[in-house]
DNA sequence: GTAACGTACAACCAAATGGTTGTAGATGAG
DNA sequence: CTCATCTACAACCATTTGGTTGTACGTTAC
């Protein structure tokens, strides 16, 4: 599969969910070593709820998983998600690489440094 | 150089330009082949000025360029800052393959493979 | 059992977002 | 010159976002 099944909304989700300074600070965190949400709220200067929203939003993009453990909510960051978003980029940069192979340009405009133009009888 | 001079509202911005399916398709669109705010504007179901706050969102965010030809700005997309993007998601990704190597009871960490767990008497 | 902890969720608020219309300035075409 | 085109930008509006506080509920510790 070249990339699996995202609609434009889990892009959209994705990508914002990324846009957000603490919020990629969590993931970072979470994929390096899982963590309860008020372990998670203790790091940041903002209230449990507010860090407890931005969870959910990681959450809704698929960037992070969150499983009970006794009273706990253990959050867990997935690097699947965030290779799906990458691969993403990636298709777009490959794009770029071959923006040259649209040849209906170069009938209309050969361009400078062609040195030699085709002849057509 | 790992990852070029980005501040995190930097990242904050070239992640939420990409956060909407419009902005991304004229990434898409200028990567492939530049073009006239108006002709990417001929090609959404939204108002001129808006597809022109789009452009500028992504100019903000360096994903596109304008310049100048006659009286039309003509956009083009910016491919190296899509690979900086991209190697944000890399590096994290890379930081989830490496989170077993936490292990901070080693300070001098003689890597992978532990040769010879020390002994304590 | 009771108290403390961890979580969920609602209600509220200021600011940002994404769209609109309208106006005005440059530039190219006839 | 005159007119149509392309762009910039302001003003406005509904919705979303990112934060707050407060309340309620399940779980663990004592």
């Amino acid at each position: 599969m070249v990339v699996d099944e995202l609609s434009q909304a889990d892009v959209d989700r994705i990508f914002h969910a990324l846009a957000d300074a603490t919020r990629r600070d969590i993931v970072r965190r979470t994929l390096t070593q899982e963590a309860s949400v008020s372990e998670l709220a203790r790091a940041y200067d903002m209230s449990f709820a507010a860090v407890q929203k931005h969870v959910a939003v990681l959450e809704g993009a698929g960037l992070v998983s969150k499983h009970s453990r006794g009273r706990e909510r253990i959050v867990r960051g997935d690097a699947a998600q965030i290779a799906r978003a990458r691969a993403l980029l990636a298709q777009l940069e490959e794009l770029w690489r071959s923006r040259f192979s649209r040849l209906d340009a170069v009938l209309a405009d050969p361009g400078p440094g062609v040195p030699d133009p085709p002849a057509h009888p």
